[in-house]
DNA sequence: GAAATTAATGAAATCGATTTCAGGCTACTT
DNA sequence: AAGTAGCCTGAAATCGATTTCATTAATTTC
């Protein structure tokens, strides 16, 4: 259906390797042979195929990212750092959305090998360590994004989580609240146990007993949270305050809260992660934590680019960047006088 | 650095093309040759390289999406739709975001032109229904969400935007309104005008004065919406309720009127469209208009991929999906009652 | 057991680009 | 004017799969 390279050189009287050296780097052409090349091309509507170029240059300018989710804002902030990075650098970008869903990660991870992109971007993987090394090992690019993969030729941007969910549990704390929940997402989620770790920093720092009850997983999902604080209401504990460990969680702590007229932040604080878009409409607005989304993407993609085409690891690999902590209206509440 | 086929080939001691057939239809190949085979391909970890593949077969098994903006949850929760029911049809799936740029939106579709993927999925598109005819006409595949683009060869599926426009007005009418706003988005997009009609047809049914100073333009963003609703506020007009061409514009209507201090929905009632996942995290919560996005994207996906393997085209070619006014809390009060 | 039929396999062509290598032409030097 | 350097261009190989066609092996039938 299309024209091809033949019959461009065909109708411009030249050979189809005159036409490709028109294409591309452009040497060695003279004008006049190069404007009858480019007259033909245009009158075909003519269109190099990209699987014979990706064939023969064995590379597709292709990265996939395989986010967990892309009806998480988290998610796509950093996917418009990385496609506008990408799309300046000439690379097409292949969103995979894995649904939280590990099998899938694993699927669309396999595009890799097939050569169909190459290199990937992870956010927030759910696969192990060892599983992605594995993969890097067979010589397939990766990089990482929010957690580092401690591999030399993986390229990982992410911020310090146990840094930040100190400073949220310290807020807190400041704040009067000493029984304070934390909401986990996936147990075995790096996110997940890094931000419990620093949560009991926090608490051992203030001299606060640890009552494992007061923490609970979810899914990083909205209907994780809701169901986790059901849980929790339903054992009758005590406790004022609750950190989630991201902003959806955070969503179904307030839809929890709302169903049973608990007022945030009057009885109970609640502080997510992520600055999520979503967090700054809720009511009361949510305190959270922001991460540099898209400039994580950005960053990240330029090393992956980098890395594919030098074929040369930088001396640089781990990437960390600041968080900040966003006092908003859902924990700016005093429950008792610091002295 | 991978394995080829060849070298799968020569390890099971057979020809390319019984591992070729090994790998494909399956037919015609011994329990035996079948065994050493899968054997050697599975300690070279031989994968088919997707170049080739696509090269010889004429095809990528792959599909783009162009959707506008991929932070608006109208767009993923569409995304996701298309993407199960792709994948379940083995098919690959390019997201692609235009960020409300048609030269963005353009250059993706140029993928489609060099056979990177086999057929492209338009989201609520920018470009002209010539300009995306044109591309038809030569011979590629595309389906539009969200408007009906008139070729017998591109696959639609949308709402009825005048119907349900008239239904959102009718529902504030019935509240009291009479000065309500209408809040565009891009005043070319389908979407913007077809809302903008059936937003007349209401008032001219319920004899009520059309005032053209209540229409006002946004982008289908936040900030649009803001920045409107600040404009007519600069003008001191009068109105008591605002219809919202998209939620995410309503979002900008509520910034504006928490600004000012004006209560939603006592002072002003606000309806938007979309049935975004953050409309119902609003508080108020917004009322809107849903829309099945996540079966429209499935609809849509399959009828692509039928028109693309048959190359014949079905008799069905346009799907109306019903939509669904939800009255929340932002519009659910009455400014007079009604006798 | 021989002939006829069917099943399994391999050799080679093919998809559409790029690129190496070699040859032809131009232009410059002497 | 002859020789040489350098620039353009084309022929052919290549990327890695699939598939047609031909051939060989296996099976069935009489």
């Amino acid at each position: 259906m299309d024209a091809k390279i033949i019959d461009v050189a065909a109708k411009a009287g030249v050979s189809p390797a005159t036409v490709s050296r028109v294409l591309n780097q452009g040497s060695s052409v003279t004008a006049k042979t190069r404007s009858k090349v480019m007259k033909a091309i245009d009158e075909l509507n003519y269109r190099p195929n990209a699987a014979a170029k990706n064939l023969r240059l064995q590379k597709s300018l292709s990265i996939g990212v395989i986010a967990q989710d892309i009806n998480n804002a988290y998610f796509t902030e950093i996917i418009k750092g990385i496609e506008n990075m990408a799309y300046a650098r000439k690379y097409k970008v292949f969103i995979c959305d894995a649904e939280n869903q590990a099998d899938k990660e694993r699927d669309y991870l396999s595009l890799l090998m097939d050569r169909t992109m190459d290199g990937v971007i992870m956010i927030t993987p759910q696969l192990s360590d060892e599983e992605i090394c594995e993969v890097v090992d067979k010589g397939y690019h990766i990089a990482v994004i929010g957690r580092n993969v401690e591999h030399p030729k993986v390229p990982c941007i992410y911020t310090d989580n146990v840094k930040f969910s100190r400073q949220v549990v310290e807020h807190l704390v400041e704040y009067g609240h000493r029984d304070i929940v934390f909401l986990s997402g996936y147990p075995e989620a790096t996110d997940s146990y890094e931000r419990l770790e620093g949560y009991l920093k926090a608490l051992k720092d203030n001299h606060i007993p640890f009552r494992p009850e007061l923490v609970e997983n979810g899914d990083f999902n909205e209907t994780g949270g809701y169901e986790a604080m059901e849980r929790l209401f339903a054992k009758k504990l005590t406790f004022t305050a609750v950190f989630a460990a991201n902003d959806e969680m955070a969503l179904g702590v307030y839809r929890a809260c709302e169903e049973r007229g608990i007022a945030i932040p009057g009885q109970l604080a609640v502080v997510g992660v992520d600055n999520n878009r979503i967090s700054k409409y809720l009511t009361p607005r949510l305190s959270t934590v922001n991460q540099p989304k898209y400039t994580m993407g950005a960053i990240i993609v330029e090393k992956l680019i980098d890395q594919m085409n030098e074929n040369q690891f930088e001396d640089k690999r781990v990437f960390t960047v600041d968080s900040e902590l966003l006092v908003r209206t859902s924990s700016n509440y005093h429950i008792q006088k610091k002295k």
